[in-house]
DNA sequence: ATCGCCACTTGGTATGACCAATTTGATCAG
DNA sequence: CTGATCAAATTGGTCATACCAAGTGGCGAT
């Protein structure tokens, strides 16, 4: 059970993302809003105070109006991917790329700055990933992946770049359970990234790191195209 | 004059991001609160609920805990940026390696999806950059580069790629102000970069236009940097 | 049709009270 | 002395009510 001003933020949110108020329109008033919610005004007070720290709302003295979706915060993907049952594959999409975007950046400072020592901790987390055979489950597999990710965020020191990782992925992830069941990590492409990317690290190599995540980018798009697509068709089979 | 709920908010952002409370302590109760601010508790609550929001604290009935700052959303950059007199330049380093990526991320998906009409319009941005000769002064030739990367997200049509951008940019713009007095443009090297990306554009060559993108950053690192150091020396003279 | 004025609506703040969850600390059993 | 236990104090969550200042909207005068 959330508070009830989560609850009425929530419902904000939703109308809002969902186009039932539009950009520069004006919201209901407060006042309107305890009657609909059958809350007290502090509670809506501090569900419009979040809708106006999401971006989405402009609140004054007189009336809050909407906000265009491009001028909100970050924190709105959360939202914009639970508005459907199945989150938008475009939106996917273009998340796992900003996310792959991020990733490579961090291993592009890897390369150019970290000392031998931290290179070697990576290079340790791309053995499990560098064997085609199926000796650990997919789950374990998925582990060592997130492992190798995080290891890198954690050693560019860059902490604006963790902050839009990690934004992105507490967003994504929870939203991605319904999918995730049909999402088979190809383990030979997987062990051949992890090959050239040690490759990559052993010898410092920028281009080549960039070319691998390249390369890694289309192998996690293919692999969401494909689980999206199952999870469609079952969807569709239950109705 | 601001709310007094923000009053207090940003001076508690500036207790949390300045240390004066660490990650794992108790925050004041919000009783306290409302003495130390001499506001009510209402205004005290939307405070923290603002820190909550922005993943600054957890709070619990029994009180709230200070989060670790890589945990927290992306919008506390721009409070991190006024912590100093002069923001830290390398987080601003930083902002703008991500800045860059975003970017270049877009300029990606311009180049491979975008109509022949849009890189026209983006290479119609292109002109005032490529002449090497002041002809337009300073300001002109920052609203001219301001325009060229905005077409560029807007034609990318990626939302959270937007939404990040805009993100850094809003909270970056407005705290350069003193440096951005000692960031000449150098227009002869801006020069060489627009007609490099106008061939990258033309023949939509995706690793000629990575390239040109990764000489942007050096040459937008390195005028930083050299804005940093004049800043900081005429900010000791005044000392 | 335009401008200026005023009543009304709206958000911002303030008190005071009560509930439920958590924390705290004293107490007690081992 | 250590630990588990339980009751009291503390804390956040919600509610009701009231007042102020800033913006809105409609009215009438020009």
């Amino acid at each position: 059970m959330s508070m009830k001003s989560d609850q009425v933020a929530n419902a904000l949110i939703r109308d809002v993302l969902g186009g039932r108020y539009l950009p520069g329109e004006r919201l209901p008033s407060e006042r309107d809003l305890v009657t609909r919610f059958d809350a007290n005004r502090g509670a809506v007070r501090e569900a419009m105070a979040k809708l106006a720290q999401l971006g989405l709302a402009e609140v004054q003295p007189g009336g809050a109006r909407v906000r265009k979706r491009e001028e909100a915060s970050l924190d709105i993907i959360g939202y914009l991917l639970t508005q459907t049952d199945l989150p938008d594959p475009d939106l996917v999409d273009q998340i796992l790329m900003i996310f792959n975007a991020m990733i490579s950046l961090a291993a592009t400072q890897v390369v150019k700055a970290a000392s031998d020592e931290t290179i070697n901790e990576i290079r340790a987390l791309l053995k499990p990933l560098s064997q085609a055979d199926a000796t650990n489950n997919d789950a374990s597999h998925g582990e060592a992946r997130f492992r190798l990710m995080q290891h890198f965020m954690l050693a560019s020191e860059n902490l604006p770049l963790q902050l839009v990782a990690r934004t992105l992925f507490n967003q994504f992830a929870p939203n991605m359970s319904a999918v995730a069941d049909f999402a088979a990590p190809d383990r030979e492409r997987y062990a051949v990234f992890a090959q050239q990317l040690d490759d990559a690290l052993i010898h410092r190599d920028i281009s080549a790191l960039r070319a691998t995540f390249d390369a890694f980018i289309e192998l996690n798009r293919e692999s969401m195209t494909r689980a999206f697509m199952l999870a469609q068709r079952a969807q569709e089979a239950i109705a």
